[in-house]
DNA sequence: CGGCATCCTGCAACCGGTTGCAAGAAACAT
DNA sequence: ATGTTTCTTGCAACCGGTTGCAGGATGCCG
């Protein structure tokens, strides 16, 4: 059995709150004492409880983040970045994924609320209203949907989504697809939103769809039926899979459709050809919705919304539309 | 502030074990009091603090996942799987990246002792001798090294090693490349160790490399001047990168070089070429690895170590050798 | 009607820490 | 010498639950 507080209380002839003190408020206790009781606990191999601890202070240290799907490259570098954030402040991250589920989400949130300080939540499949009803059991900072009220992080999707349509115009295309997300995601709406209200093209939406190559696979036929020449796919698994699924079926990729995905994700940039894709600022994204998260325990709630900027990077899988 | 289990009692005017009891052994509790309590409990949105209870069961119902790079496409489909099994055990899983970093590694796992019932530790980069140490904090599962006493799956990559060479052979290659892992992987060491075994080829071995693109990218120009025809690349990501690295310079896969990765990750099937690649089966190695950590919780410790076949998929980065 | 088992509930100690309060000791001021 | 302040430490209650034990109520049996 591990060593407690109590044993090396009693290994160093002081008492319990003494120890505690040693640990959580060294200067309230006297030098000597405390070398003598760090030596003790070093040789017991004493460490502090956390779990206990957090049950009187209310603070773990902890901080939960959930995404839908752990294997959606996308999120990788946003779970990075936000380790590296907390790891920075002291905390620790627990990631958990809910397989796209909104129940699962829903009763992740519920375990983890007693476990952790806050949760991050990115690109969640619960409606709104749940998440405002959630917020009573922890405190949460949302990451690509707006919630009203709570610290959101967006990437501006509908910004990107601009810049993709308005490069395909210059290209000369002038028929386009969009290929939605799946029916729960803010950002696929988001997207629609600003494609729709993009004047001097003709728009072909699709979806909703998978956010897997699966789903771009699937649509691939759609696409060619369409009688498009560009498309903007809701994410660069998509746009990869859409490709495979063109080239599967003959149609070469920039040659007769140029394609355009969103995230830049790393598979993109080994794809042949290589992606063109609006870029997320997916490693700010992390770092600062730690930030915001923290900020918010301490501060009297101010919740916060920051917009972060994409940017679109030109690879090789658009061209010149054909006449 | 989250009712708890004494608001309950109060309003539902019985003594806080008979509500505990209510949650946590409910055939003690006669039916209609049980009834009134859990009626009282939803009204009032109160949830059973799982963090206090564990303070004195001693079982949280969690699982720590320690995986040393989340972006790795390699291990979501095993924490996916770990993450099914676990929720159909009543358990949750929490997942740890450590960057690589065996200090963080360590670091980690003696924060996340405390808050879970066991760790499943996954390519660990530390020492055979510090896991043994750290294993009075917490019961571990080791997945793909071999640490003699604790529970551990492998997936048997030196079947795998032999499998890839044998194919390459038949192709009629003779000078192949092995490219290794990081320094501390155990996983290389047991490829080196069937590659070398391996009678009638002329083996170069070339790394330790990053198990990354960029480690493959890196050893490219290697690859060409060992003139090599096959090589064996560490994993799939490896093999990615190298391949990319030699289209840079003008050498086509598999014209000529064969390229065979190890893992078989989704951005695998989607290169250009396909990828020729060792598949893991990470998918059951996570489920096994969540049964063997709870099998290990109740009954008498018995150290089970299960190994794995891996199987060769054949698919466009491998062809016959250039005489 | 007495004896006994069964069912249900309360009491109180406990898990491993934290923290407000008080008291003794030492240091300092007057 | 006395009063005041500052340090240091112990005491005990508390966080939110669980659980062994005991006792009252009820039902069953002979």
């Amino acid at each position: 059995m591990a060593a407690t507080i109590r044993d090396v209380a009693r290994a160093s002839g002081v008492h319990v709150s003494t120890v505690s003190r040693t640990f959580s408020a060294p200067h309230l206790v006297n030098a000597e004492t405390r070398n003598r009781v760090l030596a003790v606990a070093e040789e017991l191999g004493y460490r502090p409880n956390r779990a206990a601890r957090a049950l009187t202070t209310g603070r773990t240290h902890n901080i939960g983040l959930i995404v839908a799907d752990i294997s959606n490259p996308f999120f990788p570098p946003l779970i990075k970045s936000a380790q590296a954030q907390a790891r920075a402040r002291d905390y620790h991250v627990f990631v958990a994924d809910t397989d796209e589920d909104p129940l699962v989400e829903e009763e992740l949130i519920q375990t983890l609320a007693k476990q952790v300080d806050g949760v991050l939540l990115c690109s969640p499949r619960l409606s709104n209203r749940v998440i405002e009803r959630l917020r009573a059991d922890v405190p949460f900072v949302v990451v690509n949907r707006r919630v009203r009220g709570m610290p959101t992080i967006l990437m501006d999707v509908g910004q990107g989504a601009r810049l993709a349509i308005e490069h395909l115009m210059r290209l000369g295309h002038r028929r386009i697809a969009l290929l939605l997300g799946p029916a729960g995601s803010w950002t696929s709406g988001e997207m629609r939103a600003a494609a729709t209200a993009t004047d001097g093209v003709e728009l072909v939406i699709l979806g909703p769809n998978a956010p897997t190559e699966q789903g771009g696979l699937a649509v691939a036929a759609e696409v060619i039926s369409a009688g498009v020449t560009g498309v903007l796919a809701y994410n660069d698994l998509v746009a990869i899979g859409l490709i495979e699924g063109l080239y599967e079926r003959g149609v070469r990729v920039p040659d007769e459709v140029s394609v355009v995905g969103v995230d830049d994700i790393v598979p993109g940039r080994l794809n042949r050809p290589k992606l063109t894709t609006v870029a997320m600022p997916t490693a700010a994204a992390g770092r600062m919705a730690v930030d915001l998260l923290l900020q918010s325990f301490d501060a009297g709630a101010t919740p916060t919304l920051a917009t972060l900027d994409t940017s679109l990077v030109v690879r090789e899988s658009t061209g010149e539309a054909r006449k």
